[in-house]
DNA sequence: GGTAATTAGGCACAAATATGCAGAAATAAT
DNA sequence: ATTATTTCTGCATATTTGTGCCTAATTACC
């Protein structure tokens, strides 16, 4: 990776973060932490961001380094988090929309190498960002809220390609409806992501857990993989996982 | 290999993967680093790409992950003004990407109804956010710069389908060479786009009048309409013009 | 004030670059 | 076709840049 390009990759981050940590950019980026406290060092002089001791704050927000714990972490970093460590290079992977979903991707570390496909607006602007990895969207008809392609085409592209892995971002999910949402050109679309993939990945924050939309898109067991923010261990997964559903 | 046919390869290298390693250029392109060096070095005195150490970077790079202010606003905001009048209800027209368009979609009176055809995400994203009118978006693989479909895919799609107007953000236009543009995978959409349409209209501001890029995505005598925030009658347009293309 | 983490600065090594030069290849002129 | 001229390319050289490791100094936090 170009020195650059880490530069860009660090700018991006505290234009999402506020902040970085040295330690934390030296793992991201597979490098020393001397090479990072001399880019930060560089981009300070730039005043691109300020330095401070532990690494480097965002110029127009000056928060502390502190409260960086993963306590106040919002759920949904903390289940990009988990389901990052499923791709690895050379996969070809099947991504929804949804806020989850954008989280996931903004945390792929930058030298990955892997083929992304979506239906999602949003999840394709996001992951053009990104310098290694390759986007194909499957196109037609976009729908207004859901700002994704809907359609008998999609189904039909969709149904064209096998996928190592497909990440749903979940509305609402149970052990006795399965996966359920609200509209009927969206579950259409989700219904093929899930029968083209070899393994379904759920992305739910347990607010969603134990919900009911009008509408199934699938049943618990097709579901492979559910992430959400708690601990695999909790109580209120156990159903699921009793029903053969892999909890991280 | 001729010295125009390496450049053309980097620039679409860069183009798909937003940077080339002097290395890996030397193996594909079988020559020695040097002339790669060479190059790229003359690349970015064309302004066509960012040499760094080590490779090159896209001169889009650093601008979307930096600086996201819109460049001559007030221009594309009266090309947006005119260039909205030509819209009706029931229309069925097709969007290239680029600020100006934005500028265009952001002006569009909420109240239209009309069907919009695109292959850029960041038009397509913005034409979501209005009431009215259906999206309909043509997808396949991603550019990173440009941010858009490409691919012989997309030439077919484009080629099923007629349109009553076909809007281009122009980067070059010319009385001799008409509009130009850097990246043959670009032009070949932009040409499908332009034979799919029964008025290609241009928008371009005054700047990009009369600059000329090394390749030709049509002559001047296949634009129906040219917008530009210039009075029609200005004497810089004269040319254009002549040659019969009804300026606004 | 003690301890652990972070940092600055020096050093070493590898990689990338600039530069001059000579031969090859393309272009123009005869 | 032949020659002259320019452009292009690869090689050898010295130089610069980028990176990681080391140690001493500094900082943050109990």
């Amino acid at each position: 990776m170009l020195k650059k390009e880490r530069h860009a990759y660090i700018l991006h981050e505290i234009d999402i973060h506020n902040k970085v940590l040295s330690s934390d950019l030296s793992i991201q980026l597979k490098v020393s932490e001397d090479t990072i406290r001399r880019d930060l060092q560089e981009l300070d002089e730039k005043e691109m961001l300020t330095k401070v001791h532990g690494g480097a704050l965002s110029k127009s927000f000056h928060f502390t380094l502190q409260n960086n714990t993963v306590y106040s972490q919002p759920e949904k970093k903390i289940i990009a988090y988990k389901a990052k460590e499923l791709i690895k290079d050379g996969m070809l992977i099947l991504l929804s929309g949804g806020t989850t979903i954008i989280e996931l991707v903004k945390s792929l570390p930058p030298e990955l190498n892997a083929t992304f496909i979506t239906v999602s607006i949003p999840t394709a602007l996001e992951l053009l960002n990104h310098p290694n990895i390759e986007v194909i969207f499957i196109g037609n008809k976009l729908l207004k809220n859901a700002q994704m392609s809907v359609g008998a085409e999609v189904v039909k592209r969709l149904s064209e390609i096998t996928f190592d892995l497909c990440f749903l971002g979940t509305n609402s999910i149970d052990v006795e409806n399965g996966i359920t949402d609200l509209e009927l050109e969206v579950i259409e679309v989700k219904r093929a992501m899930i029968s083209s993939a070899k393994k379904t990945v759920s992305l739910a924050i347990s607010k969603k857990i134990n919900t009911v939309q009008r509408m199934v898109v699938c049943k618990i067991e097709e579901v492979d993989i559910l992430i959400t923010e708690l601990d695999p261990g909790d109580e209120l997964l156990k159903p699921f996982h009793d029903k053969g559903v892999t909890i991280i």
